[in-house]
DNA sequence: CTAAAACAGGATAAATACAATCTAATTACT
DNA sequence: AGTAATTAGATTGTATTTATCCTGTTTTAG
C-alpha cells in the first residue's frame, strides 16, 4: 500500500521543472543532482513523463527537458497516474478483473470511495501552488 | 499501490465470521473453501488477526476461530491495518522515517490528507454493515 | 490414555514486482 | 565531424509478496 519510488522521483521533478521560468530547459542531471535521486533510474522515468506528455525533451548540446504543460494543469494525481499506470487500490477496481461475486460484494464499494477520496485529495492542488510560483497562492 | 492479498483475505475471513451466530466458532479450513482462499496461507492470515486480537482461536476437536469483539467495532481500516502495519502511503509518511526536506515539502501534507481521506472512507462502515446482519442497516 | 482434529509457529521456497544499472543508439547543436 | 544530451531495450540486483512444509501444542472424542 505505497507509491513507488518511482512516483516520488517524478513528483519531484516536475516539481523542480515547475519552479522554473517557463519555457527554459534544464538537463536531467541537473535535476538528479538538485533532488539527490539516482540519474539512470531518473532517466527512465523523464521518458515515462515524455512518453505521457507532460514533460518535453530536446536531445544534443543545449539540450535538456522542461514541461509541456503549464503547471498549472499538473496535480500530483496526474503524475502518479503517469508512472503507475491507473490507481487501482485493489485488484477488482482494475479494468478487466473479474471476481466471480463482484456484484453481491460490498466491500467493493467501500475500496471504490476510498480511492476516490484519496485521488480527490491528490488532484485538489496544482504544481503551480506546490511549487510556490503563483502570485495569489490560492488561500486553501 | 495496491493493498496486499493477504489484506483481501482478512477481509473476507471477518466478514464470513462476522455472518454467523455470536460465538459461534467456524474451523479456518471451511473459510478457506467457502472464500475460495489458499488454506494453508490463511492459516497464516488467521494467526495476525488472533494476535491483534480481532478473533479468537480454539484448538483441538470441535475447535475453530470466531470474531473476538462485536462485527459492529471492526473496519476495514482495522482489518488492513492490522494485516499490513501503520498504514503509509509514502516512506515519509511512517514514523521513524527522515527526509531532508521534510520540514519545507508540500507534497507530503497532500498525500497526508490523501491518505487520511482513504482511510476515513475504509472506517466508515463496520462490519456488522457489510455482512448485512444489522436490523437497521443504517441509511448512510 | 490414546488418537485424531484443529490451530501455532518457524523455516523455506517460489513468484512478482521494484529499483537500479548497463550498453548502444539517436538526435541536435556547434 | 565532434560533443553533449536524450532514447531504448536488456539486464541485473533486491525486496516484497505469496505460498507451502514440517513439527509442535492443545483439545476432545472414544
Ligand atoms: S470479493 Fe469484493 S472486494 Fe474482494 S475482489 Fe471480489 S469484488 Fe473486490
Ligand atoms: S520530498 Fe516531501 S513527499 Fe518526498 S519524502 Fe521528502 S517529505 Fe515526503
Amino acid at each position: 500500500m505505497q507509491l513507488t519510488r518511482q512516483s516520488e522521483y517524478a513528483i519531484r521533478t516536475i516539481l523542480e521543472l515547475s519552479s522554473l521560468p517557463e519555457g527554459e530547459f534544464i538537463q536531467s542531471r541537473t535535476v538528479s543532482v538538485r533532488q539527490e535521486l539516482p540519474e539512470r533510474f531518473l532517466n527512465k522515468t523523464v521518458q515515462i513523463l515524455a512518453r505521457a506528455g507532460l514533460v518535453e525533451t530536446r536531445r544534443g548540446m543545449q539540450g535538456g527537458i522542461r514541461l509541456a504543460v503549464k503547471p498549472e494543469a499538473i496535480t500530483i494525481a496526474d503524475v502518479v497516474g503517469v508512472v503507475e499506470g491507473k490507481i487501482a487500490i485493489n485488484p477488482c477496481l482494475a479494468d478487466g478483473y473479474h471476481c466471480a461475486n463482484r456484484s453481491e460484494c460490498r466491500v467493493r464499494g467501500i475500496l471504490n470511495r476510498a480511492q476516490e477520496a484519496m485521488l480527490a485529495e491528490l488532484g485538489r492542488e496544482n504544481f503551480a501552488g506546490l511549487a510556490g510560483n503563483d502570485i495569489a497562492e490560492e488561500a486553501v
